[in-house]
RNA sequence: GCCCGGAUGGUGAAAUCGGCAGACACAGCGGACUUAAAAUCCGCAGACCUUAACCGGUCGUGGGGGUUCAAGUCCCCCUCCGGGCACCA
């Protein structure tokens, strides 16, 4: 078989009959010789082309027989212009799409816009726009670069989330997640940008800055907000990452220390002289509830710790004035480090309140302190300081001469210094009737003593926290809820009465919740919607009363968690897309983009594909089987921005050198995973190899097309050569493509064939070759560069006279007997250092090659004289000869 | 501090399983073609030593040690760069 397209056209040709006369000849054709390769010409032609045939790269339908792979890229936000990580992103899923229809998969390989957010207010408010004006435009100008750049999108199941035929959808999950206590408001402390004037995500503060302004201190607020209940799926959050062995494990990482899931037992310390029942007006501060995931280290506890901002605390500071000054200046320097890079750093300070807490398992006094390296807001606020086993309270200790009490002892041998934290091989001491147990058994046995007894319990903590999806701004889904002014009980049964006024859920019939157009934006605070009356006034739908509508809208993350399942029932009206249609194409094969949404769109669109199974919608738990995140596009060493001024811009690219050159570039200078120096003499030099390409194919069409594509049956010493390359080539890019995606050795070894073949010219034509084996060549150097130079690989197609689609031919298969080497080269060393390279036949066995490598002339003179205390062969690859 | 990457010629890189280090390009140099240039084609090209030249030799994948007939690749220690997490109890 020569490819699988020859398949059932076979022909067997001679030696004998290619020479009589009505066989085609070698032909040239002078004029075509002197033809340039011309993108600028070529590129828009089929652009053209395919633009008007919207079916080109439509997914065929469930029963097309074909095995489904769903290929796709992240979403862009439109923010008007393509930069080089867009091209390199699409570059790569562009080339694997192509390939996989090649292969014969039925592919879908959508694109759409992450288009609701800050920018387009931004944006409104410099010129005077409004934001769906504004990113409309942006769409437009984006999509006519990516079909430039020739990217093989279906257009026809285009996403556009702040369209309200999306966007309903979101409010529609809203109100089901609402349903099943999945949403929820409440009121808490909320990291609020000042530059955003928004609420942020706790994904979306990098070290106490908003992940947009990197200057930018994000505050504390105390809101009332809608958040989505995350936490709910911690745990299969976590375990399913040890089943995603498609993802990098980098990414993988990253999601189990967000998640933070921490092990461990809640204990409570009675603190003396509290009742917790005389005054009601008083915080109740009978008891501290500590959280710790040392139980078995309790007896060494010498201090309980409290945030500064711990309910306790404040109870003690509002009785004690020059306490709450001391307590305060320790909340300041929590406040300082936590906006710093470098929180880890500060100096531990703390005060004594005075006050004692007990110890429950030994009864002991412990005073009571408060820390500034304790956080409120992991745990539960408090700690039990054992300075014996904890680096940090031992640190703490020494400083405020707190005592330190080993309770935890080497099993075997000399004691460890102080501190010291193993558990492995570690047994308990001083803990009376607990000594000699081993500190995991003793964790387990001490955490169900104390909720036998009533004063504690196991328990699990994270430091994923729910996700805050209110936003106070404009450009976004309008969250689906009204607060009904007559404050009347929610309509669901069992849901308490919520005050001031009722939260009322609107009914599915209400949606979609439209976005008013016309506003206007200004960047006073408070949600612009709010100022919007008839936007704000509306009627609730239980009582029919006066009633007021949410005026937050959704974080935009809410969109792109669940976008591409609307890629494969895009224009749906009734559901978000039916069930059987994203069963079929889920769970995505492979996704593509960059590491920067690890923990943002990864782990949001995890949940909510998680969410929408519960939901009987889906059956897959996880969106992605592969995930690859692609390398920065960095020049002179740093990643583009505007302000170092080295940003390249992809259509200087693309008018200089064309689209194909500009992508084959982005795939050829680094592996895809790894950051890529963008040079444009590269670029250039893509662009020369295509010409050499060009004019090897022109000069060689007409053969092509009149040889066709028949089996030979004997061939010249240049037929085979080439053709041995050849399939040597079409094997190592098979392989390349089913993995490890390193597309820059993958073009590397077609310019290699192309060398070669432009090397035997001469010998081509000197009529040493055969017109069948040149077309072979010709028509399956085309079928090769095609997934990473359409535009190129299409108008070659054509050249040679072929009339179907270039990346809808089936891949060339690798023909093993052509691509065997008859002789092969062995190199020889003499104790590890090379002296020759033997040539032997392909088939030789290992006595065979010894033989040979003996007899060499340099071999004899180097061993001469000498013994040959072993000889080593590796079939195939070396032999090593060790002498003395 | 912890976790994940990475370090190979002037540059981007290759070596997929422990087997010829530097494929393929970029930049450079030399030549052919040309009145000339561009384009194209051919050739050279890790460093050092030796030689008139060929030939030949030594060193060489961030540093040090180890395993092996053989190490860019495996093991141990260290340095630097990038990224993530971080008083998380």
């Amino acid at each position: 078989m020569v490819t699988a397209g020859a398949q059932g056209r076979e022909v067997l040709w001679t030696r004998d009959s290619l020479q009589s006369k009505d066989m085609p000849e070698i032909e040239i054709n002078e004029t075509e010789r002197q033809a340039r390769y011309n993108p600028a010409e070529i590129e828009p032609k089929w652009q053209a082309r395919w633009d008007a045939d919207p079916k080109l790269y439509a997914a065929e339908g469930h029963d097309s027989g074909k095995p489904k792979f769903y290929c796709l890229e992240m979403l862009p936000y439109p923010s008007g212009q393509l930069h080089m990580g867009h091209v390199r992103n699409y570059s790569i899923g562009d080339a694997l799409a192509r390939f996989m229809w090649m292969r014969g998969h039925n592919v879908l390989h959508p694109m759409g816009w992450d288009a609701f957010g800050l920018p387009a207010e931004n944006a409104a408010l410099k010129n005077n726009t409004p934001p769906r004006e504004w990113t409309l435009q942006n769409i437009a100008a984006m999509k006519k670069q990516m079909r430039r750049m020739g990217l093989s999108y279906d257009w026809s199941t285009e996403v556009t989330t702040c369209l309200p035929d999306y966007y309903r959808w979101n409010q529609w999950f809203f109100l089901q997640m609402y349903e099943k206590d999945l949403a929820y408001r409440k009121k808490s402390k909320v990291n609020w940008c000042p530059d955003c004037q928004t609420v942020l995500a706790n994904e979306q503060v990098v070290n106490g800055r908003c992940w947009r302004h990197e200057d930018t201190i994000v505050e504390q607020r105390d809101l009332t907000q809608w958040f989505l209940r995350i936490t709910k799926y911690a745990d299969e959050l976590l375990d399913g990452l040890e089943k995603l062995d498609g993802w990098p494990e980098k990414v993988r990482t990253m999601q189990r220390n967000w998640i933070g899931r921490s092990e461990g037992a809640l204990v409570n310390f009675a603190v003396a002289g509290e009742t917790g029942t005389e005054n009601k007006e008083r915080e109740d501060c009978s008891k501290i509830t500590v959280f710790t995931t040392r139980v078995d280290t309790i007896y060494g506890a010498t201090s309980v710790q409290l945030a500064p901002e711990h309910a306790v605390a404040k109870a003690f500071a509002s009785e004690d004035a020059e306490l709450a000054a001391k307590i305060e200046a320790l909340l300041e320097e929590q406040k300082k480090a936590r906006e710093s890079d470098d929180f880890g750093a500060i100096e531990k300070h703390g005060v004594n309140t005075g006050r004692f807490a007990i110890n429950p398992f030994n009864g002991e006094r412990v005073p009571i302190w408060v820390g500034n390296y304790i956080l409120a807001d992991y745990g539960t606020g408090a700690i039990m300081s054992v300075p014996a086993h904890d680096e940090r309270d031992f640190e703490f200790a020494q400083k405020y001469g707190l005592p330190v009490r080993r309770v935890i002892a080497a099993e075997q041998g000399d004691q460890p210094e102080l501190p010291f934290t193993a558990e492995e091989n570690a047994v308990l001491i001083n803990s009376r009737e607990w000594d000699g147990l081993r500190c995991i058994e003793a964790q387990q046995k001490m955490a169900a003593f104390a909720k036998q007894n009533g004063f504690g319990e196991p328990t699990v903590t994270y430091r994923l926290k729910d996700w805050g999806v209110s936003r106070q701004r404009y450009w976004g889904t309008p969250i689906p809820m009204v607060y009904c002014e007559n404050g009347h009980d929610s309509p669901e049964p069992g849901k308490p009465r919520v005050e001031p006024g009722g939260v009322v859920a609107l009914p599915e019939s209400a949606l979609p919740v439209l976005l008013p157009d016309s506003i206007a934006i200004t960047q006073e605070g408070g949600s612009p919607l709010g100022k919007v009356p008839e936007f704000l006034h509306t009627t609730c739908p239980v009582c029919g009363g006066p009633a007021r509508r949410e005026t937050d809208t959704m974080d935009t993350f809410v969109d792109s968690s669940w976008y591409f399942y609307r890629y494969t029932d895009a224009k749906d009206e009734a559901a978000p897309f039916a069930s059987d249609k994203a069963n079929y194409w889920f769970p995505i094969d492979q996704y593509i983009g960059g590491v920067e949404h690890a923990i943002l769109h990864l782990i949001y669109s995890r949940f909510w594909t998680k969410v929408m199974r519960d939901l009987g919608m889906i059956t897959n738990d996880e969106p992605a089987e592969r995930l690859f995140t692609q390398g920065m596009v960095i020049k002179d060493g740093a990643k583009m921005s505007k302000s170092k001024g080295n940003v390249v811009s992809p259509d200087d690219m693309i008018a200089r050198y064309g689209a194909d050159a500009t992508r084959m570039y982005a795939l050829f200078a680094a592996p895809p995973d790894r950051d890529l120096e963008w040079q444009e003499e590269g670029v250039a030099g893509i662009s020369r190899f295509l010409g050499r390409v060009y004019r090897l194919v022109t000069k060689y069409a007409e053969t092509t097309r009149k040889a066709g594509i028949p089996r030979l049956a004997s061939r010249t010493i240049t037929d085979q050569a080439l053709l041995r390359t050849l399939h040597q080539t079409i094997a190592k890019i098979t392989l390349d493509f089913s993995g490890r995606w390193h597309f820059n050795t993958s073009i590397a070894a077609i310019m290699s064939l192309v060398n070669e073949i432009v090397a035997a010219e001469t010998a081509i034509d000197a009529e040493q070759a055969s017109p069948v084996a040149v077309a072979e060549i010709i028509r399956n150097l085309i079928l090769l560069l095609a997934p990473f130079a359409p535009f190129f690989a299409a108008e070659m197609w054509e050249q040679i006279g072929e009339e179907g689609v270039v990346f809808r031919t089936p891949w060339p298969v690798a023909d093993e007997e052509l691509a065997r080497e008859n002789e092969i080269e062995i190199p020889v060393q003499v104790n590890g250092k090379l002296v020759n390279v033997i040539r032997v036949p392909a088939e030789s066995d290992e006595a065979a090659i010894k033989r040979a490598a003996l007899a060499d002339e340099k071999v004899k003179a180097r061993v001469e004289g000498k013994n040959v205390v072993k000889v080593i062969v590796v079939p195939g690859k070396l032999v090593n000869l060790v002498v003395k």
